[in-house]
DNA sequence: ACACTGACCTGCGAGC
DNA sequence: TGCTCGCAGGTCAGTG
């Protein structure tokens, strides 16, 4: 399930793979994928090439001649590159001909993810709602304390509020509260100044060597595979049966619709 | 305005 | 063995 560090390597393994690269021909197999007029959709991508590459949150954005392709994989969606001659696959639902003779395939078992079309002056800021980005300096101990103090929300769901900070899911917020010691459960509203500053720090680590992970993913990339990151491989706590710091039973608890998992222990 | 729930989807594993 | 059911999760529309 992409977050920002998938989303960000996906973006960069991409960028390596198609940068200035023409759109020759695409093939819509599953209409659902496309927000807005299907034709529309293909006939303002036919020629364009691939310019730019950049992300917000989870959205990918594809800068184009005369637009912005914004793609969002959800929970599964996957790009491949592949020879047009290599089966399709069953949840193939997009395909792109590139003007090097390979096709950009999207792939997305359970359908949930979307692409559209932008305009180029698209105000990225103020896109989709979304709040800072982690790295941003906005997204500062000082921000956490004004956004959190008139709300009455656990700390998960804050972290999964894309309109605080954008890119976070599930897996990823169970481990900032892990990396901070703060139960999933906890209302936002009972933190500590100290824990603002964490927040902060934490998200940024734990972020930042996802991608880092995610990046490893690039070297052993082959055009079969499908351009995902690895750092589920690293998880503290998320779906882990025992604390890998204290050996503790790591509990479960549904919140805000979401399993969380937390050490009893380690995490007040 | 804010907080919460269900719908969107398919595959998989548990339980009967 | 074969069926049903619940769960996985990001976003958004709908509800209270």
């Amino acid at each position: 399930m992409p977050e920002l560090p998938e989303v960000e390597t996906v973006l960069r393994t991409l960028e390596s793979r198609i940068a200035s690269l023409e759109i020759t021909g695409i093939t819509v197999r599953w209409p659902g994928v496309i927000t807005g007029d299907i034709e529309e959709f293909c006939s303002r991508l036919m020629h364009q090439h691939f310019n730019g590459f950049m992300r917000r949150g989870k959205y990918l954005l594809f800068v184009m001649d005369d637009c912005i392709l914004e793609s969002h994989l959800r929970m599964e969606g996957k790009y491949y590159i592949q020879r047009p001659d290599e089966p399709l696959q069953k949840h193939a639902h997009i395909c792109f001909d590139l003007s090097d003779g390979n096709q950009l395939r999207y792939h997305d078992t359970r359908k949930f993810g979307r692409m559209r079309i932008l305009p180029l002056d698209t105000d990225l800021s103020a896109f989709h709602d979304l709040g800072p980005e982690p790295f941003d300096e906005a997204f500062s101990p000082e921000y956490i304390h004004a956004y959190r103090k008139n709300r009455n929300t656990p700390m998960k769901s804050l972290l999964l509020d894309q309109n605080f900070t954008a890119g976070i899911g599930n897996i990823y917020a169970d481990e900032i509260l892990f990396a901070c010691g703060i139960r999933p459960g906890r209302n936002c509203r009972r933190i500590t100044r100290n824990d603002e500053q964490h927040l902060v720090t934490e998200t940024r680590r734990i972020l930042q060597e996802a991608i880092a992970a995610g990046g490893t993913t690039i070297r052993s990339y082959t055009s079969s595979l499908g351009v995902t990151g690895l750092f589920q491989l690293d998880c503290m706590v998320h779906t882990m049966k025992t604390c890998k710091v204290c050996g503790s039973e790591i509990k479960v608890k549904r919140i805000g619709g979401r399993s969380s998992y937390y050490c009893p222990v380690c995490q007040k």
